[in-house]
DNA sequence: TATATTTGTAAGCAATTACTTACGCAATTA
DNA sequence: TAATTGCGTAAGTAATTGCTTACAAATATA
């Protein structure tokens, strides 16, 4: 089974998580509760976000708090990052394609 | 069907074809080249691609040549990094962490 | 001690994914 | 015109995904 962050983060629900916990740490039924989907469901994501490296579990009691390793995202932006120059540059070819097509009017 | 940025890359062969294409366009078979599936499932990679923005074909002939739309990695990055702050806060707390322990010995 | 709360996990299921082979079509080349 | 090239797409398939309900285990509370 492949066990990524990118495919981690594909999910919108596993996102959503990622967003609540990112503010808070909240135990599994707390960020259940924001969902419609089942408890079960979301134990299942927060396991794949776990086993991906994303999540980290503090057990306490029986609560089990979920906190973020924010570093593996890291990992998601140095990929992405790579090509910024890319797009930037390719805003500023469109940039001066509209300034041409405007003059030309 | 989803069609988003983020399932498109969650695939490591579709990640590897916008790595590919982003230095050279390519046609599709140029593209095929470079992997061990078959041509009609980078066809299908592509189509995933195109579907959700990532790339765009331009025919010329018989020759569909990809080009990427770096734009579309923005919504990505813009995602990952409003986390940055906390990533690179975190680091900075496991760095004193380290300090402490290190004094401690 | 009996009950309630928080959770993991198993089993089952429909939908999706990533691939294959087979085929057809349009554009090029001989 | 006939053969070749570049490609999309259909059909089939095995594996994976995202969900459900049902159950069990451990901890907390009455």
């Amino acid at each position: 089974m492949r066990r990524d962050v990118f495919q981690a983060i594909a999910d919108p629900t596993r996102r959503e998580i990622i967003n609540l916990i990112a503010h808070n740490t909240l135990n599994l039924n707390a960020i259940a509760e924001n969902f419609d989907v089942s408890r079960p469901a979301i134990s299942q994501h927060i396991k794949v976000l776990t086993e991906c490296g994303l999540v980290e579990i503090t057990q306490q009691g029986r609560d089990r708090y979920c906190n973020i390793q924010f570093q593996k995202l890291a990992e998601v932006s140095k990929w992405v990052e790579q090509y910024r120059t890319f797009w930037t540059s390719k805003l500023d070819a469109l940039e001066t394609h509209l300034l041409k097509d405007a003059k030309s009017k």
